[in-house]
DNA sequence: AAATTCTATTAGATCGTTCCAAAACGAGTC
DNA sequence: GACTCGTTTTGGAACGATCTAATAGAATTT
């Protein structure tokens, strides 16, 4: 009976091509070394035996498996959802393979799959980190010699030095204020996000320092980061703080559910109560009204560290130690509604 | 000079233990052949040298790399990504790890996503066919032997017989359209969808169903699928079609948008116009009016659909040609609006 | 005491690549 | 004809696990 066709190796292929396998193995490398017609030869010859490259049996051998490790803190958030994918397609176009992880931001969680990772030989890591949790999955990472960038978040206990860069978080929260007083308002609250965690405090300090600088009371609001949440302060911010006129929320997830909200309660938005978003999600576009955000063009970011990361393994160009990439406003009826 | 130090292979575990690579092998495969105090000097041995297992080494020898591949069309739709992640975090529970990639509808980006895949030696393959392009996907699948899974979405021209699972769409479509009958709603249209997909053929075949059977007339405003779409269309359904007092939208996504659309026009949403969802994604509880919808369970089926990839892997279980997971409707105020 | 069974361990071949050092080749130079 | 030289090609040793068949030792049966 005929067995299994077993796939095809290099000495396959070399065979057919009458050439050895070593030379098989430099065309699969794009080596300069082989004639052109001997490379054409031993093409053809893959091509007819349908020959697929192990990338297993090369990365015993070699160190770059073609692998990058991707490790999300919380995917089912658009945000960090949007992120993974533009990188994954960045990797991909590039030729990597990316492993993605949800950690659903339990520490535990995410050592046991960066450990998973580790195992399955990923040339680099991408760490958008839970919070919480000890630094074993640092120095794992770095017992491992695995080139790990820090994204999104910056951990506090991090005591290994790997590169870290996110969106200019501080710059957009300034630069929300600054709109909301140009607007006109005349109190400003901050809305939502969980105290002490480096994205909100980043946030917020950039509110912060625009209210301070012309001595304006700032109002704090932290608390969860859902839509939710969002829901639950427009209330509160009818019945308890009726002198708030402007809204900068920690993210569109809040700066939505205050929308839909203020829809609930009958409350107008855009004009006497202005509200801007975070993160410019797509949503926000389509929210009605249309939804004010700080744009951090997430997708570019995504594929901007898939660059730095490949660049890092490839050409050896370590990241710098700490890199923000430029946000922008989009302004939107939210906070500028035709009066 | 220190040269870098080399991580520790299963060759130096066995000599620190004083037993054979052979023994450290079947530890590490749970063998019960090992005696157990002889496994805990080795599991000690490990944690002593801090070995981590290498699977590429093993996977040139044995089959199953603990590698699953995961294709999806759209991962940027909230309910594939919701898939996604429910999948990955049980492939993860069993100690896989999974590759995943988005497609973006692209059938060449597809063909090269999986041929990466196949590189990388997955030992299963779970796909959310683009729809267009040749099977080539298929037939590479069907070449390598990978164990492959089409979830979601049926591919027309499937010629290999590679078994498929999705949540029962048509029994969806029934449910909605009973239960806008059963709310009083005298005509009722289905709106968004691209035609002539699976997906909306069969959520329209359970609409159909129900309205035959009731002699009624169907209004079909097929088109996209986006937010967008479900905006314009609450303008044209109010223009157009008045007598429309029932609406069964294609997904959340349409719906969602003709809730702000009804919202921008000042039109009423739950009493004298009801709008039902499709996949209740986890917006459609908060949105405002709450909007009533098909709830598939895609976490749910993410991660039974892992269970079922892994048992078939594990235990040669192989799934039915054809699997249809229950759906329920979850009533909410857009189509059950206080009177 | 020899033969049999069972349990626990092991040597050595093997998987499909990459890498190194060496070899083959042709062309030009002495 | 022997030599250097640059360009291509090649054999064979890795890489780190698994797997098969063999073996040593203890327990049981004959």
């Amino acid at each position: 009976m005929p067995r299994a066709a077993r796939r095809p190796t290099i000495v396959d292929v070399a065979q057919k091509a009458g050439v050895s396998k070593s030379t098989v193995s430099l065309v699969l490398q794009q080596s300069p070394l082989v004639r052109a017609e001997t490379r054409t030869q031993v093409r053809e010859a893959m091509a007819d035996l349908g020959y697929v490259y192990n990338r297993a049996a090369a990365n015993l051998r070699s160190a770059n498996a073609g692998l990058i490790g991707l490790v999300i803190n919380d995917l089912r958030n658009p945000f960090f959802a949007q992120f993974a994918i533009s990188l994954q397609m960045a990797l991909s176009a590039r030729g990597y393979a990316a492993v993605i992880a949800n950690t659903d931001e339990d520490p535990n969680l995410q050592a046991q799959v960066v450990e998973a990772m580790i195992e399955h030989g990923v040339s680099a890591v991408i760490l958008s980190s839970a919070y919480g949790g000890d630094d074993g999955v640092f120095e794992a990472l770095n017992r491992a010699a695995i080139p790990t960038m820090q994204v999104l978040r910056k951990m506090a206990g991090q005591i290994t030095g790997f590169p870290f860069a996110s969106p200019d978080y501080r710059e957009g929260g300034r630069l929300a204020t600054t709109h909301l007083l140009d607007q006109g308002a005349k109190k400003i609250a901050f809305v939502g996000g969980l105290e002490g965690r480096s994205v909100t405090e980043e946030r917020l300090s950039g509110y912060l320092s625009v209210l301070d600088a012309r001595a304006m009371e700032p109002l704090i609001l932290t608390g969860r980061s859902s839509r939710g949440f969002g829901r639950e302060m427009a209330r509160k911010l009818e019945d308890d703080y009726p002198d708030v006129d402007g809204v900068l929320c920690f993210n569109d997830q809040v700066a939505l559910g205050l929308l839909s909200g203020c829809a609930e309660i009958g409350r107008r938005v855009g004009t006497d109560f202005k509200v801007v978003g975070f993160d410019d999600v797509e949503e926000a576009a389509e929210a009605w009204p249309a939804l004010t955000s700080v744009h951090c063009d997430i997708a570019g970011f995504g594929s901007s560290t898939a660059e730095t990361v490949l660049d890092w393994l490839e050409n050896g160009m370590v990241p710098k130690t700490e890199t923000r990439t430029p946000v922008t406003l989009i302004v939107r009826d939210s906070s500028a509604g035709t009066n």
